[in-house]
DNA sequence: ATACAGTCTGTAGTCGACTACGGAGTCAAG
DNA sequence: CTTGACTCCGTAGTCGACTACAGACTGTAT
C-alpha cells in the first residue's frame, strides 16, 4: 500500500535529505521524476523514501551515486551474482585505502614518537624526516 | 653549494611534478617564485626541487596543501611541539578514516558471505540490505 | 635567419556530491 | 482575497588539487 501524496518537501524531511539533494538525484536520474500535473506540484510516491534511504545505505558503504545506479538497476535482487561482484570490487579498493591509511598512521605515529623521546634534538624529527 | 640555474620544466622534471603543479602551488605561495629577468625566463634554485618533495612527502602522510603552508613555516625545526601537535591532529583523523572504513569492510564482507552462502535464496541479500 | 622547443600569463575546465540563489508560480489557511 | 510557505527551474558556486589551453614571447641550435 504505497501513499502518493507527498511533496518534495515532505519526502526530504522524511529522508533527512535536502530538497536540492533529491533534485540533483532526478537530474542525475537516480530518482524518478514523477510527472507535473498541468500547472501544479508534483507528488511523490512513499516509494521515493526507501529509494533514498536505500542511496544512503549504499553511500555509507563506499559506493559512489554512479556505482548506486548501478546498484539501483540490480535492485529487482535477481542478479545477486553481479551485486556480489560490484560488492567485492568495492571491497578491494577499501582494502587497499585501509592500507594506506594504515601506512600513515604508522609512519606519522614513528615520527610523533621521535619528537618526544627527543631529548632537546637539533630539530624537529618530523620536518627532517620530510625534508630528507 | 645550490645551484641556480633551472628552468622550471626541468625542476619539474627532477621532481616528477608537471609544471601547472608548479605554477598552482606559486599561486598558492607554498612555493616561492624567482624574479623574472627583465623579459627573459625565470631560473630556479635546486632548493625548490628540496621544496617538491617536501609537499609530496607531506601529501604522502596525509597533509593538505594548507596543511603544508603550515608546516613551511616551521620549517626551520625549531618548533617541535607545534609540528607534533600537527602531527598528532592529523593522526587521529586517519585513525578516524581507518575505523570508518573498517566498518564498511566488515558489512561488506558479511554481505558477500551471505550471498556465497546463500542456497539460492529468494533475493539478493546485498540488495536486502540496502532495502530495508 | 629561422625553426622549434620551451616558457609566460591568464583563464577555464575537471571530478564528485552537493549547496545556493533568484525570480516566478502554486497552494492552503485565515 | 491576501499572505506566506512551499515548489519549480535553471544556473552558478563550493571544496581540493590539479590540468588544459590559447596566444604571445624567449632562447638556442642549425
Amino acid at each position: 500500500m504505497t501513499k502518493n501524496n507527498f511533496t518534495i518537501g515532505q519526502i526530504a524531511a522524511a529522508a533527512s535529505v535536502h530538497i536540492e539533494t533529491i533534485r540533483y538525484y532526478q537530474r542525475l536520474g537516480i530518482i524518478a521524476e514523477p510527472l507535473r500535473p498541468p500547472g501544479g506540484i508534483r507528488r511523490y510516491d512513499d516509494a521515493v523514501i526507501a529509494r533514498l534511504r536505500f542511496i544512503k545505505r549504499a553511500q555509507e558503504l563506499g559506493f559512489s551515486l554512479d556505482e548506486v545506479r548501478n546498484l539501483l538497476t540490480l535492485e529487482d535482487g535477481k542478479s545477486c551474482r553481479e551485486t556480489r561482484l560490484m560488492a567485492e570490487k568495492k571491497l578491494v579498493v577499501i582494502e587497499k585505502r585501509i592500507a594506506d591509511l594504515a601506512r600513515m598512521r604508522k609512519t606519522l605515529n614513528a615520527l610523533i614518537a621521535a619528537c618526544v623521546s627527543g631529548n632537546r634534538p637539533r630539530s624537529c624529527p618530523i620536518i627532517a624526516s620530510l625534508t630528507v
